[in-house]
DNA sequence: TCTGGCGGATGACATTTGTCACCGCGGCGC
DNA sequence: GCGCCGCGGTGACAAATGTCATCCGCCAGA
C-alpha cells in the first residue's frame, strides 16, 4: 500500500489547516499511517496556517475552505502573492463551481471533496507534490459552467437578504437608499431565475457565488 | 498514551457512520492507531450504518447525525426500540440544544462536538464503552435551555419558507390555505422573536428545532 | 466634445407578507 | 351536556417586497 518506503528523511512535508479539530486529527492520522508522508503542522483558523506555512515551508499544504479569521482560499491567495513555494490543495465539503475557479485563480495545485474515499487522499498528496494537478473528477467536467453573473453590489446585498434582513436594515448598513437595495435584490432574482430574495440567496449560495 | 495495550480479542469493537468518506476513514484511521480499540465496520448512510451494528453487535456506535437517508439520531432511536445492546455516540458539527436532547431521548451514551480536539475521541469511546455518560462540556451547561415553543405545523411551514417557498405554494404543498400558512407563520415569528420568516427558520435552525 | 455605460436614486404600482380578530368543527375532560 | 382547546379557515388592513421606467452624475473611450 505504501509505494515507497523511503528513508524519512525525504518524505513529503505537509501542513493541514482545518477548524473541526476532530477532523483535523483525523486527517493528519491517516496521512501519519503513510510511511512517506509527515505531518509537520496542524492549523484551526486561516491565520495560524498562514504562519505554519510560512515558517514550516512545506511540500504541500492541504486546506479546508470555511475557517475563522481567513479561508483557505484567501490564505492560498497570499501564498500565492508571496511566491511560498508550497503547493496548495483545498479539502472541502462544497461541489460549488465559484469555489473551484476561485482555487485556481488562488493558485491551488488540487480540488477535493470531503466525500471521496478517504485512501485517495495520500495519492493526491503525492501527485500534487510531484507537481500533477488533482481536481475532483465530479467537479472537473461541470466546473466550467455559468460564470457568476452577479455585481458586487447584487452580492453584498443578497448575502444580508439571505439571512433575513429586512430592505431598510440593508440599506442602512451599505450606505445606500432603500429603493436602490430593492433595485439589486430585483436584479439579482431575476439574474437567478429564483422568485424571490430567499430563493435567490440559496441559489447563489449552492452555486459558490455567496 | 494507550492506557491498555490489552490483549486484541478484547478490544473495544466500533462502528463507525458518517456520510463524508473523507472523515469517515479519517476518524478510522484515528481510533485505529489505539491498540484497545477496533474499528469493525464503516458506514455511510444511515441505513448501512443500521444494518452494520445490527449485524456485528458492536460495543460502541459512534455516528454523525446528518447522513442520507436516516439521520444518525433515528439509527439511535430504531437501536433503542430494539434493545440492541450496542452504546451510542453522537459526532456532529452541531452544538444546537435541540439535537442533544433528541439525542438523549433517543438513548445515546455519548454527544461530542467535531471541533473538540482529536486526542478525546478515543477516551470518550472507552468511558461509554465502561458505561459512562459523555456530553460535550459545552453542550452540557447550556442544554436545558429552552424546549421547543414550536408546533409541527409550525415547523414545516418554517422549514419551507427558510427555502424560499412563497407562503402560496407552502399551502399548496401541505394542503393548507394561504392564509393559514401565513398564520402559522406569524406565531412562529412571534415565538421565535424574530422580524420575518427568513429570521424565524434561521433562529429555528441554530437551535435545532428546525 | 459627444456618447455610452455604470452606480445610485426616485416614484409609482402590483404583489406578497405579517398581524389581528373572529368563525367552525371535532375532541376531551368534567 | 357544557365548556374549552387545538387545528384550520376567513377577511381585512398595514407594511414590506418586487418590478419598471426614468433620472442624475461621472468617467472612459472615440
Amino acid at each position: 500500500m505504501n509505494p515507497a518506503r523511503t528513508d524519512h528523511r525525504k518524505a513529503i512535508r505537509v501542513v493541514i489547516a482545518e477548524d473541526q479539530g476532530m477532523v483535523l486529527g483525523a486527517l493528519a492520522a491517516l496521512l501519519e499511517i503513510e510511511g512517506d508522508i509527515a505531518v509537520v503542522a496542524q492549523a484551526r483558523t486561516g491565520k495560524e496556517a498562514l504562519e505554519a506555512v510560512l515558517g514550516h515551508k512545506p511540500d504541500v499544504f492541504l486546506t479546508d475552505i470555511e475557517m475563522p479569521e481567513m479561508t483557505g482560499l484567501d490564505v492560498a491567495a497570499e501564498l500565492k502573492r508571496r511566491r511560498a513555494g508550497t503547493r496548495v490543495i483545498i479539502l472541502t465539503t462544497f461541489a460549488r463551481a465559484g469555489y473551484l475557479r476561485r482555487a485556481l485563480d488562488a493558485g491551488a495545485s488540487g480540488y477535493l471533496l470531503k466525500d471521496m474515499r478517504a485512501e485517495e487522499l495520500a495519492d493526491a498528496v503525492r501527485r500534487v507534490h510531484q507537481g500533477l494537478r488533482v481536481i475532483d473528477p465530479e467537479l472537473a467536467t461541470e466546473a466550467w459552467g455559468e460564470p457568476d453573473p452577479l455585481t458586487d453590489r447584487e452580492r453584498q446585498v443578497l448575502r444580508l437578504a439571505g439571512d433575513g434582513m429586512a430592505s431598510g436594515d440593508i440599506a442602512d448598513q451599505l450606505s445606500l437608499s432603500e429603493g436602490t437595495v430593492r433595485n439589486y435584490l430585483s436584479e439579482a432574482i431575476s439574474k437567478l431565475g429564483a422568485g424571490n430574495r430567499v430563493e435567490a440567496a440559496r441559489i447563489a449560495r449552492t452555486k459558490g457565488w455567496l
